[in-house]
DNA sequence: ATGACGGAGCGTCTCCGA
């Protein structure tokens, strides 16, 4: 099985790319961060054109959420137990749902904006919203695993400087305590190759050359339980669809799967 | 060339992203 993930920063634009990679990639599942559409304004129909069924969570103009799967698509979950709102409003960031077997999570962690920010509050409240999830989750005793935009670098290894980032969100403890979280639960971080370069980033911003320059971030991540990470035959970020026209400021992580 | 911000909304700018 091949499963992947891939912030594509609003499906209307990046439609026909995420339906030519559909084609050229074949996964069994792919979820989906950045919608930037409501529920009912996403493409169901080219998609399954595509031969893929869908499960969306949007609600308008920012974020929203997507899984789509030619493995079966039941038991669909929107949004997480406990779930903080942000000026009183709930954003669309979560999605499970049981695939080919495996209960997988597309989720959009908030960015944080600032330390300073009551958004970073927010981040880090989500995250344990999300742990405790994962939780429960994980008592369907199917194999499990969360795909997504984290918002955070795990290392200092995975942000291309981190001299740049001193004051700033997605590489503090208390973000990275988070993530140890998910781990403690039994989750491991299913590290993909990168097709060039020493290092696996999966984001590099539109402006100033970073991604000819490889100034990259590795913050979308796979976490996935002992079952589907010793399943794991390969995984990699697919730069490719970061170049040409047109493209998303994140690539998309595929992981192939033996189970 | 991989190649030097882009998307969305009521919008001619601001917010957001990381």
């Amino acid at each position: 099985m091949r499963i992947a993930t891939w912030n594509v920063n609003s499906i209307g634009p990046r439609l026909p790319r995420v339906l030519e990679w559909l084609g050229s990639v074949q996964p069994d599942v792919l979820c989906l961060q950045e919608l930037k559409s409501g529920t009912d304004a996403f493409p169901f129909d080219a998609v399954r054109e595509a031969g893929y069924e869908t499960a969306a969570y949007g609600i308008g103009r920012w974020n929203g959420v997507a899984i789509l799967s030619r493995v079966g698509l039941e038991d669909v979950t929107r949004g997480l137990t406990g779930e903080p709102t942000f000026e009183d409003k709930t954003d669309a960031r979560a999605i499970g749902a049981t695939c080919g077997g495996l209960r997988l999570w597309s989720v959009y962690v908030p960015n944080g904006r600032d330390l300073e920010n009551p958004h970073y509050d927010y981040k880090l409240a989500w995250l344990s919203a999300l742990e405790a999830t994962v939780r429960e989750e994980q008592s369907r005793g199917l194999p499990f695993a969360v795909l997504g935009d984290f918002n955070i670098a795990p290392t200092d290894a995975d942000v291309w400087d981190i001299g740049v980032f001193a004051e700033s969100t997605h590489v503090t403890e208390p973000e990275r305590k988070a993530l140890a979280a998910l781990r403690d639960l039994g989750l491991s971080d299913v590290f993909p190759r990168p097709l060039k370069y020493d290092h696996p980033f999966t984001y590099w911003d539109y402006r100033a050359g970073n991604f000819p320059n490889n100034k990259g971030m590795r913050i979308d991540l796979v976490y996935a339980d002992s079952r589907v990470s010793g399943a794991v035959t390969d995984s990699y970020v697919d730069r490719d669809a970061r170049k040409g026209k047109g493209p998303s400021d994140h690539a998309p992580i595929v992981v192939d799967l033996s189970l």
